[in-house]
DNA sequence: CGCACTAACGTAACGGCGTTAGGTTAGCGC
DNA sequence: GCGCTAACCTAACGCCGTTACGTTAGTGCG
C-alpha cells in the first residue's frame, strides 16, 4: 500500500515535559497530526510513528494519551465538526428567508466538505467498526450543526413555508448534502458538471420537494 | 487495528494448474476473496494472505494476476455492480408510472446498499486514491445501473412528468440515495427511525423536487 | 524416448504498520 | 539527599503489501 510521507526527519528530541505537564504531550500530538493530516491529505500519512517523529517522541507515548489510532484521528476532526458548525451557520445568516437559509446553509455544507475531504471522509464516511461510537451517536447527534439544522427547519415548518415532520425533514436533507459531498470526495475523476452549480441546482431541488406549495 | 480474520488455516496446498490454464488460479483467488469478504464482512480481513492461504497459494502467486491489493478487492466487488443494475432495474419494472417505477428504482438502490455494506463502501465511499481510476469514471458512466436511470428519467421528462435536464435530475437522484445509504452504512448506531419509512419518505420527497406540477 | 523451453508457481526477505510488556529517568515533596 | 512516581523510552511481536529471484513440471520437438 505504501502511504507514508516524511520518513526519517527526526526534530530534535522532544524534552521532557515538567510534573504535572503530561497533558502537554496530548494537545502537540493533535496539533502534529492534525498538520500532518493537511499537509499530506491523506489519512494513512497519519500513522503512529509519523505523528511520534513529528512530535520528536517514541510511538508508544502516544498511547499514553489515546487508546488507539483512532481515537487519535477523531480528536483530530472532532476540530472540524464545530468549524462546520461555524461555517453552516454563518451562511444561513445571510438570508432571512427560511427557505433561502436553508439552501445556503446546504451549500455551505457540501463546500466545506469538499474543502476538507480528508476530515469529512474520516467523520462521515468511514466504516463504523472503525469509527468511535461517541461519533456514531451523541456527537452527531447533539452537535451544534445537526441541532441548528434541526431548529432552522423546524422554523421553517412552523412559518409554514416547509411541510413534514422537522426531524425527517432534517435528515432528508442531510441525506442529499452528503449525497453529493460524498459522490464527489469519493469520484473526483467523475465527469460532474460545473461544480457549484450543481450543488445549488441539487439544494433547490431537494427543498423544492419538501416546500409547502401556495 | 488488528484486522486478520481466519489464521493459519491452511487448506491443502492447491495443486499446479496445467499449461495454459494459468487464469484458472484468478478466479479461484477472486472467489476466496468474495468468499473472504461475506463471510467476515470486513474489508481489512481481505488480506492478500489471507486470501493465499484460502486458495492454497504463496502470497506472492496473486501478483501473477493483479497488480496489487486493490486491483483484487475491485474485482470482487464488480460483480456487485451488475447486481445493482440487476436488482434496481427488476423494482423499476414494477410500476408502469414513470415516477413511481423511479420511486421503486430508489428504494431498490437505498436496500441493495445496506444489505451489502462492505461492497457498497468499496465502490462508492473510498478514498479516490485507493479506486482504480475506471471506477471513478468509465465504470460508473457506462455501467448499466446508470444508463438505465439516465433512461428512466429521461423517459420520465419527455412523458412530461419530471422537470429539467435528464442528466443533472439523474446526479440529483444519484445523490440522494447515495446520501441515505452511506449515512446508514456509516452510522447504524444513529437513532435512525424506521428504516423502511425512512427511505421511502426521502426517495418521494427528492422526486416531489422534480416532478412537474399540473 | 529424452531434452530444452517456459508457464506456473514457491522462497526469502524488505520495510512498514499498530500495539504491548516492561524498563528507565528526572523532578518534586519530605 | 532521598525515595516516589509522573513522564517517558527500549525492544519486540505479529501482522501487512510488495519485490527479486529461484524452482518445478508439463509440452512440443528432435
Amino acid at each position: 500500500m505504501s502511504a507514508g510521507a516524511t520518513k526519517a526527519m527526526h526534530p530534535p528530541r522532544r524534552a521532557r515535559a515538567r510534573r504535572g505537564e503530561g497533558e502537554k504531550l496530548r494537545t502537540q500530538i493533535v496539533d502534529a497530526a492534525s498538520r500532518l493530516l493537511v499537509e499530506t491529505g491523506d489519512e494513512d500519512a497519519v500513522s503512529i510513528r509519523a505523528v511520534a517523529d513529528a512530535v520528536g517522541v517514541t510511538p508508544p507515548s502516544i498511547y499514553l494519551h489515546f487508546a488507539d489510532k483512532n481515537e487519535l484521528i477523531f480528536a483530530v476532526c472532532e476540530r472540524y465538526f464545530d468549524e462546520l458548525d461555524r461555517v453552516t451557520t454563518a451562511a444561513a445568516a445571510e438570508a432571512d428567508d427560511p427557505v433561502e437559509s436553508l439552501i445556503l446553509r446546504g451549500r455551505a455544507y457540501v463546500k466545506f466538505g469538499l474543502g476538507n475531504p480528508e476530515p469529512y471522509r474520516v467523520l462521515f464516511m468511514r466504516k463504523p467498526t472503525d469509527t468511535p461510537i461517541t461519533f456514531q451517536y451523541e456527537k452527531i447527534m447533539s452537535s451544534s450543526a445537526f441541532g441548528h439544522l434541526r431548529d432552522a427547519v423546524a422554523g421553517a415548518v412552523e412559518a409554514g413555508r416547509i411541510e413534514g415532520d422537522p426531524m425527517l425533514v432534517s435528515l432528508y436533507l442531510w441525506s442529499v448534502v452528503h449525497g453529493i459531498t460524498s459522490l464527489v470526495i469519493s469520484k473526483p475523476s467523475f465527469p460532474w458538471p460545473e461544480i457549484d452549480g450543481l450543488i445549488d441546482d441539487i439544494v433547490r431541488s431537494a427543498l423544492f420537494g419538501v416546500i409547502r406549495r401556495v
